[in-house]
DNA sequence: ACAATAAAAGATATTTTTGTCTTTTATTAA
DNA sequence: TTAATAAAAGACAAAAATATCTTTTATTGT
């Protein structure tokens, strides 16, 4: 049987969020993060963060710059994408419409047993997960009361 | 990247649950139903779901009988169980008890960024999940419009 | 008893996800 | 213009999830 330890987000996609929330919170101030520092800060295996970072950085979600005094950072631009956004880069749409039992023909007129009970939880998922900017994460004070690691 | 085409459950707790609500429909009129019949009607590999009714037969969320005449079936006792114990048999309870980011350490006075925003979701889930017992499930009529496959 | 049936059990294979390591390319500062 | 730094790219490895196949065991009707 499976073991799936976590939610909803492959495993891929936590340590996007993790790390776009951490920086975020470092490019507060215009420091730019390494992958090395982004894996330290988050939890996550170095090598791998950095291929998803390749992966956010193309689609635009955080900047990057090489060499020294490089590193991964936010602008304007960066800030004003929502969580919504990196879980759609990371793991595609189907969290917010695809089959809760993996129906490909699921719809309103061939429902699934669980369609409509999953329809709110879905829309509410997804107002979640939309509803704050980056940006208006970044400004929240309160952000240095969250974790993003274990210790 | 993830392919992860689906949505919260994993796929063999999607055929779970697929097979439950089949079975269940299926044994309203006392009809026990052979592995190959459900994988049909739910559109799932013929011995994967077996491997999976067997767990769900050990764990007495469905009834099995060998032999001819024999297949899976639900008593009184088993049209008890919801959705939630089919989830939690297959998947565990971390759906219902982990952090969404995945941090072990997560919790209300650790919190990760989404956990306060996830709190009333992971509720509403838990009751969807919880609040319709497999033989309430049975006696709803509504069951023949609903569909667990693809034709 | 026997043949047929169907679940249980277990071995094995494939695919996907996750994780690691090495090489290349771009940028900076001295 | 060179050495150091850091991301980008790509090859490879390990682990987990999903899927298939074969053998065994229990049950039924004849």
């Amino acid at each position: 049987m499976p073991h799936n330890a976590t939610w909803m987000f492959s495993k891929t996609c936590e340590y996007a969020i993790r790390a776009a929330i951490f920086i975020t919170r470092e490019s507060r101030d215009g420091r730019r993060v390494g992958a090395k520092e982004i894996a330290d800060g988050i939890d996550s295996p170095v090598h791998f963060i950095a291929k998803i970072l390749q992966e956010l950085s193309k689609r635009g979600i955080v900047q990057s710059s090489k060499g020294p005094t490089g590193g991964f950072y936010m602008d304007a631009d960066a800030l004003g994408h929502t969580l919504a956004d990196v879980v759609i880069t990371i793991d595609g749409d189907s969290l917010f419409k695809g089959c809760v039992l993996g129906l490909d023909e699921c719809s309103e007129k061939k429902p699934c047993p669980m369609h409509f009970e999953f329809k709110r939880i879905r829309k509410e998922l997804h107002t979640v997960l939309n509803k704050t900017k980056l940006g208006e994460l970044q400004d929240n004070l309160d952000m240095s009361t969250f974790y993003l690691s274990r210790r």
